[in-house]
RNA sequence: GGCGACGUAGCCAAGUGGUAAGGCAGGGCUCUGCAAAAGCCCCAUUCGGCAGUUCGAAUCUGCCCGUCGCCUCCA
């Protein structure tokens, strides 16, 4: 078996084989820091950060280049309206997306280029177009010029007469084609600019950077590379563009070898847009939610499908990703409980179901499936200890390969979530004097009160101190061996 | 108008010709002084509707209904 991808420039799922041996290039187009990002973005990003960890599990080198169009209409226009430099505000933006990404555990990328810093392969890439008659100059800029190129269309799956016939193109005198797209637009006044001889001062057009940086960085040659991925929403006009821009120039077409397209996510059955406005900021939810909840929850679902989101599913998400992280725990910490738990069951192991699942054009669904029925039938630790610490070495390996990283707080480290005024509170709440004690400390002390008093059959005074703690924050667990305690997960 | 995706249990969702994964919710149970936590078990004769192809269809074909996306900035 072999990893298999659905890939939109043949509209069919292909056994995915790489263009250089033991090598993968891939090309996301990035985010266009001209406003917050949102959790549609999050979506896409996130699987590809999967793609690329799978990969690497496969055995491949990866270079992931996910480049930031930091330059565009929409930044200068936020500029001018606020009276701020446009990058300044284009820089606010992305580094609150790297935020968003690192908590959400998105690798790095292996190149992250600005269109700003391309500014030269993007001139030279323009030239080389005017000079075969794909491009043409007028009087606001230079102009791709669509009816030069054959195959303009096939990837969306559109011809060019019905995409005329649509009409809702703008009409633009200077264009010689409705279709024609800007590769340069020439600066009007207060406008950020960058000479451009012979042509005149501007920026870049928006689908131009692309073609030029992938040319940059992963394809010098000229004789493509293995994916280039982006949102459903990219296929048209952008990839379609970049194709165009691309391939004329190109001493082997294709661009790119897979095109692979992530599924837009819709809120309120609307798509998730800055256009639209019906989106909170990434940054905002993940202040109320766990990023590892929100990864779970994108797995759930095929990365091609359209999902619509809502707020509950995060929740119900993260009450499934708890079955995993009591399942590791055990495993790390077992919690003698005494029960039985039916025996490892011996059919493929779990890396051949999860790279069976995986391979099929990412089925993370049905990994996770697998995932779930793997922790239902772990081995007990304490009568099994040599399968159970290969169940455990199992989900070290495995969880992260989907981007989970099992972390202290799988553990429950509970001391170090405490408030620093949970003493006091704790103090008011019983009335008692814990004075100069750590958090840790004033649990134990009431635990072991409560030990007591179960011991007198007080149960009075029991629940007492439960109920206290528990207004506090502090769960407790009377097992076998006695009590154990952790912080409530809100 | 053109192109395309989707419609599977209360909710999310996998499955694209061989007789419905998984998660959440719900119910039962184990454990327990009572709880909590955890675990175990149960939970779709059925896949938007109708017709057809087939020994066999959620899966293929046709029509219909519904939702959404792209064609304009978009992950």
């Amino acid at each position: 078996m072999a990893l298999k991808l659905y890939n939109t420039r043949t509209r069919t799922v292909e056994a995915f084989a790489p263009l250089r041996e033991g090598e993968v290039r891939i090309y996301v187009c990035g985010l266009t820091p001209s406003a917050q990002a949102h959790l549609g973005h999050a979506r896409s990003f996130l699987f590809f950060d999967v793609l690329r960890r799978y990969l690497a599990h496969r055995g491949y080198r990866v270079t992931h280049v996910q480049n930031v169009t930091d330059i565009d209409d929409r930044s200068i226009k936020a500029g001018i309206e606020t009276g701020r430099d446009y990058h300044a505000i284009v820089e606010h933006f992305y580094a609150e997306f790297k935020e968003s990404m690192r908590k959400l555990g998105i690798l790095e990328y292996d190149f992250e280029p600005y269109a700003t810093k391309y500014i030269d392969e993007i001139q030279q890439m323009i030239r080389e177009l005017v000079e075969n008659g794909h491009a043409y100059v007028t009087r606001d800029g230079v102009y791709y010029r669509v009816s030069t190129f054959q195959r303009y269309g096939r990837l969306a799956n559109r011809n060019v007469a019905d995409l005329e016939a649509g009409a809702r193109v703008e009409v633009d005198e200077n264009k010689e084609d409705p279709l024609d797209f800007a590769l340069w637009k020439f600066a009007k006044p207060g406008e950020p600019r960058w000479p451009f001889e012979p042509y005149g001062d501007g920026r870049p057009g928006w689908h131009i950077e692309c073609s030029a940086m992938a040319r940059a960085l992963l394809d010098p040659p000229g004789v493509g590379f293995d994916i280039h991925g982006g949102g459903a929403d990219l296929i048209f006009p952008h990839h379609e563009n970049e194709i165009a821009q691309s391939e004329p120039l190109m001493a082997q077409p294709p661009m790119a070898n897979f095109w692979v397209h992530g599924g837009l996510l819709l809120f309120d059955n609307r798509k998730m847009a800055k256009s639209l406005g019906n989106f909170e900021p990434l940054i905002d939810l993940l202040q109320r939610h766990d990023p590892q909840a929100i990864r779970w929850l994108f797995l759930q679902t095929g990365y091609r499908k359209v999902m619509n989101f809502t707020e509950g599913s995060i929740t119900a998400a993260a009450l499934g990703l708890s079955r995993i992280k009591a399942a590791y725990r055990s495993l790390c910490r077992p919690e003698r409980s005494g029960q039985s738990r039916r025996s490892v069951v011996e059919g493929r192991s779990i890396d051949e179901k999860l790279e069976a699942a995986l391979d099929d054009d990412m089925n993370t669904a049905a990994a996770l499936a697998v995932l779930f029925e793997f922790v239902a039938d772990l081995p007990d630790p304490d009568a099994d200890p040599t399968r159970a610490a290969a169940a455990l070495d199992a989900l070290d390996y495995w969880l992260p390969i989907l981007g989970i990283e099992p972390n202290a707080s799988w553990l429950a480290e509970p001391a170090a979530e405490l408030p620093a005024d949970f003493t006091q509170r704790l103090q008011s709440a019983l009335s008692m004097n814990l004075d100069g004690m750590m958090p840790p400390e004033a649990v134990e002390r009431v635990v072991a009160l409560r030990a007591q008093a179960r011991l007198e059959k007080n149960w009075g005074e029991s629940d007492r101190l439960r109920d206290a703690l528990a207004r506090c924050g502090v769960e407790l667990k009377d097992g076998k061996e006695g009590t154990t305690w952790r912080v409530a997960s809100s």
